[in-house]
DNA sequence: GGAAACATACCGAACGGTTGGTATGGACGT
DNA sequence: ACGTCCATACCAACCGTTCGGTATGTTTCC
């Protein structure tokens, strides 16, 4: 039951502001050159207030993580594309979505669950679990959506609802890293619209037929 | 110009040792957390022999992406897909070989220029612009095969070669990084299937419609 | 042909700075 | 008075980097 502190009453308590700072130099720097002192010093507070909230700085990780889990499922549940009728509306309004919000610097609109598991998925369990159920947690809830377009539209298909929503990640993480690599976001939305372009065609086509040009 | 050692023939010079190690534990472990001791260690040389060889840190990062460009084009060059006549197969058979190739530990099948570019795009740009390089470079090999399967088939898009190109890598990146949450490769290879599929319906359709879930 | 002069490849101890983490004490609300 | 919250001071380990040194060619000149 942490109070929030009186005397510096205009911003938030010690412990959020080092999680919204993990959650921006983590961004920036990853999570290995990201060094406790550089934390402390984005979130204006010392060493003893770090170590006071979090045990070690993998402990942060996860936090971050868990943090990061938080903000952004509110963040998509109270979208506008939330508010449409159709179940395929609200997907494609989710892709929207999520092109709107590439703006800026990489750093601004790149997935910190993303980032950190690629660093740490080898060296820090606790915080490569944190990630996955974040990236897995967010996918599932677009299943729901993508079932009841299924459903609406009769398809019969050779991918299941949770595939697709794992793949919609895949995709808006991929494109993350070639805006990284380029610092434009040209490329990463061309991929979105690439996914774009195939959800269209997954659900004009009454019947998913199996692959031709499959290997087997 | 530097000649091979001829005194030690048996083994690699310490500098390709030095490269094959930075591939194998970056990959690993990630840039930042991987000291100088951990890749002298893992190649058998000392620190002496590193900085003979690199001026720094961030110079062994670039030539270790400069090395992956170089042994990853020959492996896909010579790989048996190439040697298919139709273009369309050869870039199903791309995709089938990148499936093919996602095998045992993620440390051993994801792409160590992806992995260094999430992390380091922001402090170190000379490492960056290497990735990048490697990684576009790769997309604009499957463009011609792309250009001339669209060629052969009347195919009147309202994407590039070269979108579709640099998709294919988004794809494969953001399903390393679902292998990596996971730890296990499912999630890769359905991320890759979507991919597949994709392309067939992309290919099997006369003429490609604009996006009736376009925002505009 | 042979030795001097130079170049290349590598070793390993040491350095200054930074790291994650700790020990301790004080301010504050209850 | 007491526990929570946080600041200051500090530490040992580790970091990337430097550097004096050795061993082994290669080139040059007589």
């Amino acid at each position: 039951m942490p109070r929030p502190a009186k005397h510096h009453p205009e911003r938030g308590d010690a412990r959020t502001r080092l999680l919204e700072a993990a959650r921006d130099v983590i961004r920036a720097k990853g999570f290995a050159a990201t060094s406790v002192d550089d934390l402390c010093k984005a979130a204006g507070v010392t060493k003893g207030a770090f170590f006071h909230h979090f045990e070690t700085k993998e402990a942060l990780g996860v936090a971050a993580a868990a943090y990061w889990t938080e903000t952004t499922s509110a963040f998509f549940a109270n979208a506008p594309y939330r508010k449409l009728d159709d179940p395929l509306d609200r997907l494609f309004g989710y892709v929207e979505f999520r092109k709107a919000i590439i703006d800026g610097d990489p750093a601004e609109f790149t997935c910190l669950v993303g980032t950190m598991t690629q660093e740490v998925y080898g060296s820090h369990p606790a915080i490569r679990d944190a990630c996955a159920a974040s990236i897995f947690g967010h996918a599932a809830t677009l299943e729901p959506d993508i079932a009841a377009a299924m459903a609406a539209r009769g398809i019969e298909a050779d991918w299941t609802p949770a595939s697709l929503a794992r793949h919609t990640q895949a995709v808006l993480q991929g494109a993350f890293i070639l805006a990284k690599a380029t610092g434009g976001r040209a490329e990463a939305l061309d991929s979105v619209d690439h996914l774009k372009r195939y959800l269209t065609l997954l659900f004009s086509t009454p019947r998913s037929k199996g692959n031709p040009h499959d290997g087997s």
